[in-house]
DNA sequence: TACGCGCCTG
DNA sequence: CAGGCGCGTA
């Protein structure tokens, strides 16, 4: 673990511990002395914070903050997981490596966190070189001991980072074959290098510290070269272990995709004349190999091109089977089509054959994305179904080109429906770096949801998929990026062999009980307002296109009871915004001097100018709340300061305009200090509230957990009147420039 | 069940 | 400042 993650992890928790100080006393004034005196010898011992701090506060906090680290390192450790899931970077490799240790050790995730192959943990080394006293902090630097780095000369050094850049690859692929920490780690390496140039010398010394031994290292090379040499060789087999493993997936795949081959084979000798048909001598070959690896199990040593090669003739087949079948004129086709067929048979027929181009897109895709090491330069394609039918799968072809994310979705959308609309394209869909925080969230509810339900019958239109993004879209700025195609990118990795006919489907994801959209969407409406996105995308002149249609039904289910739909929907009329913008804001701050428990009915009279929904109310009701947190918080530390300083009587509390207290206040409701008539009545109201505090704490009520509530229930009555203007919307010009 | 609130977190 | 969460209330 980097250093600087440490330290911020320190320095949230004291800042935290410093407000905790007040909130979760166990007991009276005391406490608070001694807590702030543990906090100031805590920050004088550790100044630079160090790994000792994170240490010591485990070892100093109550069991509660202990948990709490604990759960941070948790949570790390998931989130890096996590993250790495939906990219296209984390190969299939990763995945079926991580879903087989998943099922081995899943259970220790601070292990995890530690992140290190089973030859050692660097926390643990690195924790016994800082807080043992015996070793010397040479042999922390340098765990190999006396012949330190200035002895070698630069032959020496080179050779030695050719050897530290191959020990370290060797390292991640051991620590991928058999540790949990595959994402982990690699995720530290990248961000490990990233941003620093490495030096040979530091190379190599965090080379021999991951490759440190468990036992007692001894000091001559030869003894690590064959340490090394011993090492490889477990390597290799864990490797060749992990290889069969990979083999045997794909044997599953492969028949699979035999099964459903074998179902529509069947199903064409049931009109018999397929092959006798116009057939390409390709496909009868293909047949024909087919058949015998089928009935000798050779298919299943099928190496990855010819498997893939065979995925695509088949394609063709269905392809020009059903290219055929409508064009055939020749009096026997029509017999056999349309008079032998029963319309029961054809539309049988007709959707096994779509089915089957689904399942088999999704295995050419899976065994292309597993034998494909990296991915190389897309072929810039868009896949017009129907004319070019190879297109599809030429990139699984001799190039064994990689598909994208976007290519995959593009892909499947031809599957299903033959004529996508090509919004995606006009969407810049979100690299790994523009992920927004909202998306882990999203995608982990998503991958439930579709593990635990199946797709539910009806009809599934990828128009869905898209409305989202057409939202986004229509509704926003061209620099604004919505975390919404991440979600949908992500359901092509969620299972990329266990249930293949369902995975990519994509039935449940276009459903909008599977997504999660409120949030979503009440960010994206927050994000829009703060943008001062105040313009109206869809004007009258230029009525919605049936995906805009889409989009705005979508929101509006998600956004349920809005009083008014014409809020989303075109809207020409009064200059009523849409949303709240920074002006909205500051008059709010302003109007808490006034009131800090405005009823909903309230804000709808003051904020007139706003379209209110409920995604509006409950932005306004969360402002005021945050708005009243400060306010209280401000309060219980001044009346804990007070008790501090020795004050006993609430008679000494007084709040004035040049108090500190109301200083920090007006600092932040009034923070340019341009609203020049704070009433009297906050003075009052805030001088009470610090009284209120300073008996409860000095009567010990503290100890409750819910010992605010009585202080809030006094503040909440001792609301004054907003004055008129603040109805006014351009009553800040008024307020401020006078 | 929906809503408002407060707390915690980032 | 916003999101998530749990709780109490209507």
């Amino acid at each position: 673990m980097p250093d600087h993650d440490s330290t911020a992890l320190l320095s949230r928790q004291t800042k935290r511990r410093r407000v905790d100080i007040g909130v979760k006393r166990t007991v009276g004034t005391a406490s608070a002395f001694f807590a702030k005196a543990r906090a100031t010898f805590f920050s004088a011992m550790n100044p630079q914070g160090s790994e000792h701090d994170v240490e010591y506060s485990v070892v100093q906090h109550t069991d509660g903050e202990k948990s709490n680290v604990l759960r941070k390192l948790l949570k790390r450790a998931n989130s890096y997981e996590d993250a790495m899931m939906p990219f296209p970077g984390a190969t299939i490799i990763s995945q079926l490596l991580k879903n087989n240790m998943n099922k081995n050790c899943g259970t220790e995730p601070s292990f995890q966190a530690s992140g290190l192959s089973s030859a050692g943990s660097e926390i643990h080394q690195e924790d016994a070189c800082s807080n043992s006293s015996r070793d010397s902090p040479q042999e922390c630097l340098s765990p190999f001991g006396r012949p330190t780095m200035n002895q070698y000369d630069m032959d020496r050094l080179c050779d030695e980072h050719l050897r530290a850049k191959r020990a370290r690859v060797e390292n991640i692929i051991r620590g991928m074959s058999h540790s949990p920490n595959v994402a982990l780690r690699g995720n530290e390496n990248d961000r490990d290098g990233a941003p620093r140039s490495v030096s040979p010398r530091e190379s190599y010394r965090e080379n021999k510290r991951k490759q440190k031994l468990p036992q007692q290292q001894q000091q001559s090379f030869q003894q690590l070269v064959s340490a090394r040499k011993e090492q490889k060789r477990e390597e290799r087999r864990q490797l060749k272990q992990q290889l069969e493993d990979m083999q045997k997936q794909l044997r599953q795949l492969q028949e699979k995709f035999y099964q459903i081959y074998d179902s529509t084979d069947s199903e064409n000798n049931e009109d018999g004349n397929l092959s006798e048909d116009s057939m390409h001598s390709e496909i009868i070959e293909a047949r024909a190999r087919d058949s015998m690896g089928r009935s000798d199990h050779e298919m299943f040593d099928l190496d990855p091109a010819q498997f893939i090669d065979r995925a695509r003739a088949l394609i063709r087949e269905h392809e020009i089977a059903s290219d055929n079948h409508p064009k055939k004129d020749g009096p026997k086709d029509k017999d056999n089509l349309h008079h032998n067929f029963q319309p029961e048979s054809k539309h049988l027929a007709e959707a096994l054959k779509q089915e089957l181009n689904t399942a088999m897109s999704q295995v050419v895709d899976t065994v292309v994305k597993v034998f494909s090491a990296k991915p190389i330069r897309q072929l810039p394609q868009v896949f017009p179904p129907i004319q070019m039918p190879q297109a599809r799968f030429a990139i699984s072809g001799e190039n064994h080109n990689f598909h994208t994310t976007n290519q995959r979705l593009q892909c499947f959308g031809d599957v299903i429906i033959p004529n996508p609309l090509d919004t995606f394209s006009n969407v810049p869909l979100p690299s790994s770096t523009d992920q927004t925080e909202a998306l882990p969230l999203v995608v982990r509810k998503n991958s439930n949801d579709q593990s635990a339900s199946g797709p539910p019958p009806g009809s599934h239109h990828p128009v869905l998929h898209q409305s989202p993004l057409s939202a986004a879209a229509s509704f926003s700025s061209s620099s604004f990026r919505h975390p919404f195609p991440l979600p949908l990118m992500a359901y092509p990795f969620q299972n990329p062999l266990g249930a293949p006919s369902s995975a990519f489907q994509g039935k449940d994801r276009s459903s909008p009980e599977s997504l999660d959209l409120t949030r979503e969407t009440t960010s994206l409406r927050t994000k829009m307002s703060s943008h001062h996105m105040n313009h109206h995308p869809c004007s009258p002149a230029h009525p919605p296109s049936s995906t805009e249609g889409l989009s705005l039904s979508f929101i509006k289910s998600e956004c349920g009871d809005m009083q008014d739909m014409s809020d989303i929907s075109p809207y020409s009329g009064s200059a009523m915004q849409e949303g709240l913008s920074p002006n909205h804001l500051k008059k709010a701050k302003l109007m808490f001097f006034y009131t800090r428990y405005p009823s909903s009915n309230m804000l709808k009279t003051f904020f007139s100018d706003v379209k209110f929904n409920r995604c509006i109310t409950s932005q306004l009701i969360k402002w005021f709340s945050n708005f009243r947190e400060f306010y209280y918080i401000q309060m219980e530390k001044y009346a804990r300061q007070a008790i501090n300083d020795g004050i006993t009587s609430t008679e000494e509390l007084c709040i004035t305009r040049d108090c500190e207290l109301y200083r920090a206040l007006n600092m932040h409701y009034n923070k340019a200090n341009d609203f020049e008539q704070v009433p009297e009545r906050f003075l009052e109201v805030a001088q009470i509230t610090l009284r209120e505090f300073f008996n409860a704490i000095i009567a010990g009520k503290d100890v409750d957990p819910s010992w605010k509530k009585a202080i809030y229930k006094v503040i909440c009555k001792l609301d004054s009147e907003v004055p008129d203007i603040f109805r006014s919307p351009n009553c800040l010009q008024e307020l401020l420039h006078e």
